[in-house]
DNA sequence: GTTAAGCCAGTTTTT
DNA sequence: CTGGCTTAAC
């Protein structure tokens, strides 16, 4: 007798979704992982299994839901909703609305930190730093420490700040990180230890937390009992997504959470891990049932795949059985058709351009929406051919990953104003925004906020300094508006206006191209006044950044159809109807930077799985034959001539329909000897490569 | 101390 | 092609 809310579930999505509901007195059940393969209706089991929860008299306010996206996590609230107003009617809203507890490990950190700052010695006015800003205080300290001198060859701050993300996120040592991951880097061992030393002193100086800082106060949060207890305590069950795309910080936190697994509950998928660049790590998943006992935890796999048509699932299938190990079974379908995924040659990029603006519009011809098509890639810049024929072509698009909107330097100086305000002490955003005033450089920005943190109100002495020589009436100018906004004068979300009246000038000063960089302040103040205060909209921002939108000719508005760019990282848990695949050539994927070792090769094949796993009806590859390389152009050729991706080799044509683009249009032998000559070229030249 | 110009090196994926 | 560091001119 199954309610009816469960019916279109099959046997173990319903058994994995009423695992430990019902239990008498209220108790919840024991540890459980779910499996579940690309496509098996993962998202759904998950959003079923948390309404169901409700359903059956759980707390809301009382489950934490994490997601890897905040994308995610947005969507998983609305199928929730759903689900729970079959069942409960209009009182579901209600009920859902207290679904409060949903978002990214990251994001939750950073609320739960913010609720016990007190407790745990932190200043509760703390503002976040992104990876820039991260990199940028690390520059700092680097210089201060003397590290930044060309002849040394001392790691650049990008690395460092890698270096050292690593070292928290996999909690393993910076010799162990520098042996893995950064071997030409160990003679800096010592130095980057000091670096790293006061790197953490820097920040908790000025009551900043960087990305790793909110899973890392979080984790000592948590080690002490009390307080693990009381967080804890906070919450009948924890759901977590991606489990297979979690690092051991996250995973220690979640044992902390719920030492004895009760109401845990873990989702993923192990043959789709591919964030190991981020640490994490697969043994997560592996392990996950044995870090309980006496009794491990309970394991649902799901296999059916409800994407997927059966060819592309076969080709997808060999593609994965071919890893060096895995630990899930192959996918099945009942879906049938008879169209193999194809794998298309082509010239070069600019074909293969032409190729997929013919194929999008033909397949939109007959029904399937630009929004219903895809376009992934390896990497983001892989992407700029395709973008420049579609932009020629008018046809709308919105591109996922990549360079971030938040990443253009007048976006972050204009953030810098609003940040410096909530934080004062934050030197990352008044060095940015004091260079701004001209005659202002390096060595003045730095002596005003030496000067300015050693007072209990910074912003206040800020007025009363004497103005520095060469900066003029920009001083006076500036000393009002920091005046004003600590007043909070104009109130939020006014005063970001009043912030970019104040910032354009400077921005004609600045940048050539000061007109378009308007266009996109504008937008960011669209964005702010979605927010309730300064402070939300920074944290968040900084945890959810929009995508970068500024340099395409139109912006596509939300109801209006376009095409889907996306890198296949960005595609995670999506899908659609129809696929294409750039640069399934050696070098692209894998990445000729991702063939090091074993651990990454396989993981650049589980990138491609994951790639394939997205297309519900049809999937095409595409090779280009030749591939432009970027930058090194003094030496030799431009152009590299480019193979089919070792990753399927022969024996897994058959599951593809082989074709070339553009279609000789002379008779089939002629062809022929066409595919031949470029089969066999593609060989010789591969013997010297 | 600031700014502009020049020269060299590096170049994935993201919360 | 860009960012970052260095050098030379204000």
């Amino acid at each position: 007798m199954a309610a009816a809310h469960l019916e279109k579930l099959n046997e173990r999505q319903r058994e994995a979704v009423e695992h430990g509901v019902g239990l008498p007195d209220g108790q919840t059940g024991g540890p459980l992982l779910i499996i579940a393969g690309a496509g098996s209706g993962k998202t759904n089991t998950l959003a079923h299994r948390v309404a169901h929860l409700i359903v059956n008299g759980a707390d809301p306010r009382r489950i934490l839901l994490m997601t890897f996206s905040r994308r995610a996590a947005t969507e998983m609230t609305r199928r929730v909703q759903r689900i729970c107003r079959q069942v409960l009617g209009d009182n579901a809203a209600i009920m859902t609305d207290a679904l409060a507890w949903a978002g990214t490990f990251h994001g939750i950190g950073a609320r739960l930190l913010r609720m016990y700052a007190e407790q745990i010695g932190l200043g509760v006015d703390f503002t976040i730093h992104d990876r820039e800003d991260s990199a940028d205080l690390m520059n700092l300290v680097r210089h201060e420490l003397g590290f930044s001198s060309k002849q040394s060859r001392f790691p650049t701050k990008a690395t460092c700040i890698a270096i050292y993300s690593r070292v928290v996120n996999a909690e393993t040592s910076i010799g162990e990180v520098l042996k893995t991951a950064y071997p030409w880097a160990q003679e800096w061992e010592q130095e980057l230890k000091a670096l790293f030393a006061a790197y953490v002193e820097a920040k908790q100086a000025q009551n900043v937390l960087d990305y790793d800082d909110l899973l890392l106060y979080w984790a000592q949060m948590v080690s002490d009992p009390d307080l693990a207890d009381d967080v804890g305590g906070r919450f009948d069950y924890v759901l977590v997504d991606e489990y297979q795309d979690t690092n051991r910080l996250q995973a220690a936190i979640l044992m902390s959470l719920k030492p004895g697994g009760r109401g845990l509950t873990v989702v993923g998928d192990d043959a789709q891990s591919i964030y190991s660049f981020r640490a994490a790590t697969i043994r997560n998943i592996l392990d996950f049932p044995q870090e309980f006992s006496p009794r491990p935890a309970d394991v649902i796999t799901l296999d059916r795949n409800y994407r997927s048509t059966q060819p592309i699932l076969a080709a997808a299938n060999g593609v994965i059985g071919l890893a060096r190990e895995r630990y899930t079974k192959n996918l099945w379908t009942d879906r049938t058709s008879e169209q193999r995924p194809m794998l298309v040659t082509v010239k070069d990029e600019v074909d293969q351009a032409a190729y997929i603006v013919e194929q999008v519009l033909a397949a939109r011809e007959v029904g399937v929406a630009l929004k219903q098509q895809a376009v992934l890639f390896r990497s983001s810049n892989h992407s700029s051919a395709l973008e420049i024929e579609l932009t020629r072509r008018n046809l709308p698009f919105v591109k996922y990953g990549g360079l971030k909107f938040l990443d253009a330097a007048h976006v972050k100086d204009l953030l810098a104003v609003l940040r410096f305000t909530q934080n004062p002490r934050d030197r990352v955003a008044g060095f940015r925004l004091l260079q701004l005033l001209p005659g202002i450089g390096p060595q003045t920005a730095s002596k005003i906020l030496d000067t300015i943190a050693a007072d209990p109100e910074p912003l206040q002495s800020l007025a009363e300094i004497p103005p520095p020589p060469k900066s003029g009436d920009d001083w006076p100018a500036f000393v009002t508006l920091v005046t004003a906004l600590r007043k909070a004068e104009a109130g939020w979300p006014a005063e970001i206006g009043t912030v970019r009246m104040w910032y354009e000038p400077h921005l004609d000063r600045i940048h050539e191209d000061a007109d378009t960089r308007k266009g996109d302040l504008l937008q960011l103040e669209q964005i702010a006044s979605g927010y309730l205060s300064r402070e939300r909209f920074l944290t968040e921002l900084t945890l959810d950044p929009p995508d970068a939108t500024s340099d395409q000719a139109g912006v596509p508005l939300l109801d209006e159809d376009y095409l889907i760019l996306s890198t296949i990282h960005s595609a995670k848990g999506q899908e659609w109807r129809s696929v294409f695949m750039l640069n399934v050539i050696d070098g692209c994927i894998p990445s000729d930077l991702g063939t090091g070792t074993t651990d990454e090769l396989e993981e650049e094949r589980r990138l491609l799985y994951v790639g394939m796993t997205r297309a519900r009806d049809s999937l095409a590859l595409i090779t280009p034959q030749r591939f432009y390389t970027y930058g090194q152009n003094s030496q030799g050729d431009r152009y590299v001539c480019a193979q089919k991706t070792r990753f399927i080799p022969a024996t897994l044509l058959q599951y593809f329909e082989v074709a070339s683009w553009p279609k000789v249009g002379a008779s089939a032998a002629e062809r022929s000897t066409r595919n031949v000559r470029i089969d066999v070229g593609a060989r010789m030249r591969s013997m010297w490569t």
